[in-house]
Order: structure tokens, then sequence, then C-alpha cells
DNA sequence: TTGAAAGCGTTACCAT
DNA sequence: ATGGTAACGCTTTCAA
């Protein structure tokens, strides 16, 4: 059995009120007791009992995240950061894995309510709005990253899709390309269709139309970069180049495009998004639109600590991306 | 505020033990009564408080996750499992990083025994059993996922690092190589150590002695595999193949040995370790041994759920590597 | 400076 | 079948 202050208070010869002021160094306690009250604490292996504490100040010092997945290398640099940031703030974080369905993103948030986490950070939601406030996740601090949809639930923090998706596709242009594809993520994400938006802009500013032939859908993985490919590569008058949804789904492109024959950049010239921390180890490394995805966990920690603290002036934030240009992409017709 | 039993009790006009047993479906109460305890409960938005629950039973129905960082491909997906095996039996997981540092290993388990988890998963465990002895980590069920020492600590989880070392050293023998190099991890995990003596076994066993200039140090991430590759390449007598300690090593090996000039495999084979998820789409895809990393969170959680139970018959538990023979390894000579 | 006691939300025991 | 109450470990008033 455990020790708790009532038995250092036995020990110790003093009322455990005086023990639990002692132990938390409260003032109001002569210096030589609480010395001696600390000593006999740790004496006795004293460990105090979040539990207990959070009982009565009905703050658990815990923060609760739920993502679709953590095997997503975007994500989990993410969570390494919140957990981090949260670590350093004194917080432990519960994680949960939503799989990218609603119905279980919902019963994993009910899990960490029943468990009064003191903030939760939504890792691309997937649930409505209606869905959450049934949940009525709104009465604690709610931070969202990547949104999958257009709801506005809590706060949110997102990097700039559109511009993102503009740098790359600007970036292809003024290579020389002009037959762009772009290779779409699940339409369900808010950010594919943010991404695709501006790799239209940016075509459109080019004052190109884009044919609708060379707009294909992936699956944000691999697999889907593939099929993705493969059905590129079978049209009349293929892409020179392609923007893909993330690094994952240019993966894919790559390898397809390589055991059609073609050589990448000098055929074909790909662009993906994330810049997953293998993508400059890549055969060839991989332009892609870096995410500041660091940055991403600690304002989203930053935001819950605000919002507990009472901050008046918690905002949605919007980070920039950042095109890395390396060998994966290069000017047209230079075979 | 959040409405509690005792709210419901008074709404309903019952006593609120009547309402505790109502929402645990105790036999003990009134079909009828129950029924319409549990409607007023669910009109009421009521949500169990597992803090108070926790307190009384004295278990939270939470686990403890350990690990030096979710952003390696390996753990992120053995994390994943473990995360949805508790989940599936009613547990919720706390994740905490230690970066490798025993220090901040020790500051993480006791930040989640004063939240009285229930058992503790430690992937990767970098403390020495004396400092987690002094933290009175075993006095709850500890099971620990590739251990980077020799004590033994609660309960232990591996894969068979000596096996698959020398499966991939063998598949490189019977390719007709002979030598060999190794690039070792980091001496401080044991796996690493492991890895290597199954690489000196299979030499061995082919009558072959071990040039220590084909062995050097990574450090389990692709800068490591660069370094490392680019001292053997600088050797009077380079490798005719490499196997490297994890599939991020292999990259670093991959991208040295194509910087200067080599084919991969014709000029270099190279064999990794894990099969990571995108080792299938590197150019070319990774001979690796694959690590059953699901099925290593899925047991870890099995064993801590027999520990709680006070299960009998728990026991260390070794899975086998395996092999997978993709494109980065070929015969000697095959130009 | 210290002690006594209430109370947080729940379960579980003992009565009725 | 239901009610009353103690207990879990802790913080925080209110008294002394």
């Amino acid at each position: 059995m455990a020790v708790s202050i009532k038995d250092i208070a036995r020990v110790a010869n003093v009322s455990y009120s005086t023990v639990s002021r002692a132990l938390n160094d409260n003032p109001r306690v002569q210096a030589q007791t609480k010395a001696r009250i600390q000593r006999i604490a740790s004496e006795m292996g004293y460990l105090p009992s979040a539990v207990g504490r959070s009982l009565v100040t009905r703050r658990t010092r815990t923060i609760g995240i739920v993502v679709s997945t953590i095997t997503d290398l975007f994500y989990a640099e993410v969570i390494d950061a919140i957990e981090e940031t949260g670590f350093n703030h004194g917080y432990a974080v519960f994680l949960a894995n939503s799989g990218g369905v609603p119905q279980r993103e919902l019963a994993a948030i009910r899990a960490l309510r029943e468990r009064w986490v003191d903030g939760l950070i939504v890792v691309s939601c997937c649930s409505s709005k209606e869905e959450l406030c049934a949940e009525r996740v709104i009465d604690i601090p709610v931070v969202v990253i990547n949104n999958a949809h257009r709801d506005h639930i809590g706060y949110s923090i997102e990097v700039d899709n559109v511009a993102g998706g503009q740098a790359a596709t600007r970036h292809l242009l003024q290579l020389g390309h002009r037959r762009i594809s772009h290779i779409v993520g699940p339409t369900t994400e808010w950010d594919a269709v943010e991404r695709h938006s501006g790799y239209k802009q940016a075509m459109q500013a080019y004052g190109l139309t884009v044919d609708p032939a060379l707009i294909v859908r992936g699956n944000s993985r691999p697999k889907g970069g593939i099929e993705a490919m493969k059905r590129l590569l079978a049209l009349p008058a293929p892409p020179t180049a392609v923007f893909c949804y993330n690094d994952a789904t240019a993966l894919g492109a790559v390898r397809a495009a390589r055991d059609a024959g073609l050589r990448i950049p000098q055929d074909l010239s790909v662009v993906g998004f994330d810049d997953i921390d293998l993508a400059s180890y890549l055969e060839p490394p991989l332009t892609t639109v870096a995410q500041p995805r660091r940055a991403m966990g600690e304002r989203a920690v930053e935001m819950i600590l605000a919002l507990l603290a009472g901050g008046p002036s918690v905002a949605d934030c919007m980070l920039p991306g950042k095109l890395v240009v390396r060998g994966s992409t290069a000017a047209l017709g230079q075979s």
C-alpha cells in the first residue's frame, strides 16, 4: 500500500494538513518543520497522488491528444513536440488514435473527458461540429490542428495549405512545365481541398486552364500514389510534372514512374508536401513543402495553457509552409 | 459545473448509491428504476468521473508508455498497436518521450506513477535497474520492449536480434559476398550488440574471419549511415555488401554509396533492419529484417492485463524477425 | 504556525 | 430493492 500524507503525518507527529502544506512548500509552515516533513516524506518514499489532488483541484495537469494515426510521419513529430512542451510545463499527455473514423474519434474523446483532461488537442479532426458538441467537448479548451473540415471547433492551428499548393505549383511552372498534374488527397480532408485550390490558382495565374484528366485522386499513402501515377502515365499526353498531396503519395508516384521506365527528374518532376524526415534521403531527394511540425505542436500546447489560465487573447493561428527544393524537380526538357 | 451522481439522485429522487448501481448495471436494482435513472443520466449529459472512481477502486484503467521518441518509424507503429489494444480493453494510454536520456525517462516514469497508471510499458528502456527500483516502478506491472541493456526489469518483449543479424548476414553470404561490412548501432543499445553478434556468428559459420576495418559505428539515423559508409568506401578494399543496424542507417548508407557513384545493388548490396513502412518504396526497395511491431505492442498490453488480473503464467517473450528480400541485394559480381 | 474538518465523485459495505 | 455512510488522498477554508 502506497504511503499517503496521513502516514507521514503520523510519523512526523503533525496533522496531515501541515504535511500537505509542507509538501507544497507553503510559506505558512515553519521552515524547520517543513524540512523535517519533507525529509520524512522522502525517506518513506512518498509519491503524491495526482488522483486525490485532481479530485479537489478539478485539474489533472493532463492533455488529451486525438490523432488519426501516429504512424503518419508527419503527425509523429507534431505529437512529439506536444509531449515535450507539455512535459516541460508539468503536463502529461494521453494519446488516442482515431484511425480517421469519426465514431472512434468521439469514443476516444469521451474516454479522455471521463479522465478529466484539462485540454484537448485534436490532430486532423474528422468528426463534425455537431457530434463534438454532443460530446460537450467545448467546455474544455480545444485546439484543432489541421482540421479535416470547415466547422470551427475550439481554436485552430494550420499550415497555409493554399499558399503551399501555390508555391509547389509555381515552382514547377517556373521550371517551364505546363502539363502539371495534381494527385489530390482524400477529399474528406480539408487540407487536400486547399492544396488543390492553391494548385489551381497558380495555374490560372499563369493563364493556364487545367486539363481535368491531369487531376487524379490518391489516398494520402504510397499505394494511392502508385495507382494515381499509373493512370496518369496511361494518358495520351502524360504530365511532365506532378504535385502530390503529400510526401507519402509522392513516394508512390515516384515508384510507379520508375517502374514505367521514367527517370526522375529528367522525365518527370515530382513535388510532395510535408517534408518528412526521410524526404532528403530518398532517391532523388524529394522537393517538397515543409510544414513547421514542431512549431505546430508547441503552439497547440501554449494555446491550451493560455486558455486554462483564462488568457484573454488566444487566436487561431495559420503558419506558413516552406518550399524545399531538392533533386526531384528539374527544368522541362533537360534530359 | 459537471453533473455528478448526486445531481442525478436529486432529480430521480433516489439515493446516490442507487444511482451508482443503476449506472453500473448492477442487478441489485429494479429494472424499471434502472432504466429511469439511466435515462435521466443521459438527459442530464452525465459523464462518469474516472478521477472519483479511481480514488476508490485504486485503478485508473490507464497504461503509461515511455519511449525514446515516437518519431522513430519503428516505435510509432509499436505504440499505435499498444494504443489500439489498450483502447479495445477500455484502457487509455499516456505517452511520454525520454529522448533516450535516463534522467528524462525516470522523470517521465515518476509523472506517470503519480497519476496512478495501472501498468507501464517502456519501449527501448535506457535507465538502469537500480534507478528504476529507486522509482519503485516494480510495484506496478512493467513490460519492457527492446530493453537497451541487460538488466532484467519487469517482463520483456524483444525480437530475436541475434537470429535476425544472422539471417541478414547469411543472406549476403549466400549471394556470394565475403567482404561484408556491418554498420553497428549505438553500443548503448543492447539490440545493436545482439545484431552485431548475429553477424559475427554467421560469418564464423562460413569459416570467415571478420576484418575489423569492416565494422564501423553508426548512430541509428541516416546521418550516421552516411558517415559510416564514407569511411567504408575510403578503405583500400571496400566491402561488396553491408548489413546496417536499422533501416534508417541503411538509408544513409545507400545515399553515401550513390553519391560515390556506386549502383545498388550491382556494386553494393545493402540490408537493413526493422522494415519500416517506407522500405518497400525506396529506390531500390530495401532488403531488411522485419520486426513484428504490431504484435510487440499487442503482446505488451496483453501481458500488462494478465499481470493486473493476477495472471499466473506471464513470461518474457521473444519474437522472431523475418528476412524480407527486396531489390537492394544481389549476387556478387552481377554487374 | 498549526489543527480540525469539509468536500471533491465514486464505490462498497452494512443496514433496512 | 434501496438508503445511509465510510472511505479513497488530497487541498482549502475556518479556528485556534
